[in-house]
DNA sequence: ATAATTTTTTAGATAAGACTAACTTTTTAT
DNA sequence: ATAAAAAGTTAGTCTTATCTAAAAAATTAT
């Protein structure tokens, strides 16, 4: 249907409409993408040509319905592909990313599917992001950045916003994990660093590291 | 390492190789791939740079050392591929090979060789033919081609030749699967017809289909 | 041994996707 | 309001992998 390039700039599209207010820059995309601003130009044009994004000169990219579609099939593979790596071939949750980035483009419908019935149907990956359904209906649970609470405040972690294998890794060393108990014990105003407990342990955190945890009330 | 045209150029090579008994002709490798013969000459060219074939203008190609690792490594990877989707996913055997056409190029070794120890090391692929082990050795069992027995001589269906959907089908309305006791009842000179009997069941085949079934006697 | 045919290669063109350098538009700073 | 800076686009180039048409080499037939 679409080439391995289309895809990976519609799912780019997609993971950055969801923090940008309005269109996605042609920079933010560049960024994500890790190519030239010049590149995406010319892509943007490609998919609005296709019917997949609304690019506007100048002024930024928006998924269409159409896009986004395509864009919730993607991820639904990659987040797919991501549990099988873990759950049945017991790869770590810093090992996954990179592996279903590649397998995310299999044209196959069906082998999704089976895959998913072979996994008993998973709502979340092993980063806590959830599984676009067959149809493209995402469950959206509440969740708040690590970050944002304040001195008292403890809820569970339910996700995780960056997945790089140094950050992941970075949990890993102090055992924390998705459904982890995090307790915030104190805040500093200064540089937003937290000290928080996590199954009896207590960690100093810097801010960088709490606004990139989700956490669940 | 190499790019998915390449590795499907390799694998085609590697397979006519075995049928081939001097170097591969231009030709059949575009017949193998699908691809026009000028297209083949640049691409061969482009391995014999890499190391991978030794090409002779007009003459031929043959896969060097390296080549042939090569080769064997995404042939190892199809088959498992192949294993997978029939073993843990449910597919029949005529679904697998379009699939694993796309899965045999994700790039890790990583995922292979857990994928191969989840299905316990399997040493035949769904079509009989032989999985190459990490080290690309391959253990190539004794079989011949069903047209080649004559009246009166039984054995094993060890493998199919073919792959498409249609051969393997027919095999399927008839219950002749890898595994199955198949005698020679009757054998015409003419066009090489033959009368097995397979399971009980007495079934008329052309010498076309006989030639691409593999017994073991 | 020549001629005809087939096979293979070369030359030149095209499409996708990326890049650099130059130019234009928009945004920010003064 | 104007100038400077940043963001975005255009034009032209490159690489990979294809193709068609024409030329050359090898094979087969006479
Ligand atoms: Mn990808
Ligand atoms: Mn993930
Ligand atoms: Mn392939
Ligand atoms: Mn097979």
């Amino acid at each position: 249907m679409y080439s391995k390039s289309e895809e990976n700039y519609l799912k780019a599209i997609y993971h950055l409409e969801a923090i940008a207010k309005h269109g996605v820059s042609t920079n933010a995309i560049a960024g994500e993408m890790e190519t030239k601003p010049s590149s995406v130009t010319d892509m943007v044009k490609k998919l609005a040509d296709k019917g997949l994004v609304n690019y506007v000169k100048y002024k930024g990219t928006t998924l269409t319905e159409k896009g986004k579609k395509a864009a919730l099939g993607v991820v639904r593979k990659h987040r797919i592909w991501e549990v099988f790596l873990l759950e049945t071939l017991d790869f770590q949750w810093d090992e996954v990313h990179d592996i279903a980035e590649q397998l995310e483009h299999i044209k196959s419908q069906e082998l999704i599917n089976r895959l998913d019935k072979f996994l008993d149907y998973p709502d979340y990956d092993p980063h806590g992001d959830p599984i676009p359904d067959k149809n493209g209906n995402i469950k959206s649970a509440e969740k708040k950045l690590l970050a944002e609470l304040k001195k008292g405040n403890q809820g569970q972690l339910v996700g995780v916003r960056e997945t790089s294998p140094d950050f992941l890794q970075f949990l890993d060393k102090r055992s924390i994990a998705i459904g982890s108990k995090i307790k915030v014990l104190g805040k500093e105003f200064f540089d937003g660093s937290m000290v928080i407990q996590v199954q009896g342990e207590q960690f100093f955190i810097s801010k960088k590291i709490a606004e990139n945890l989700y956490i669940h009330i």
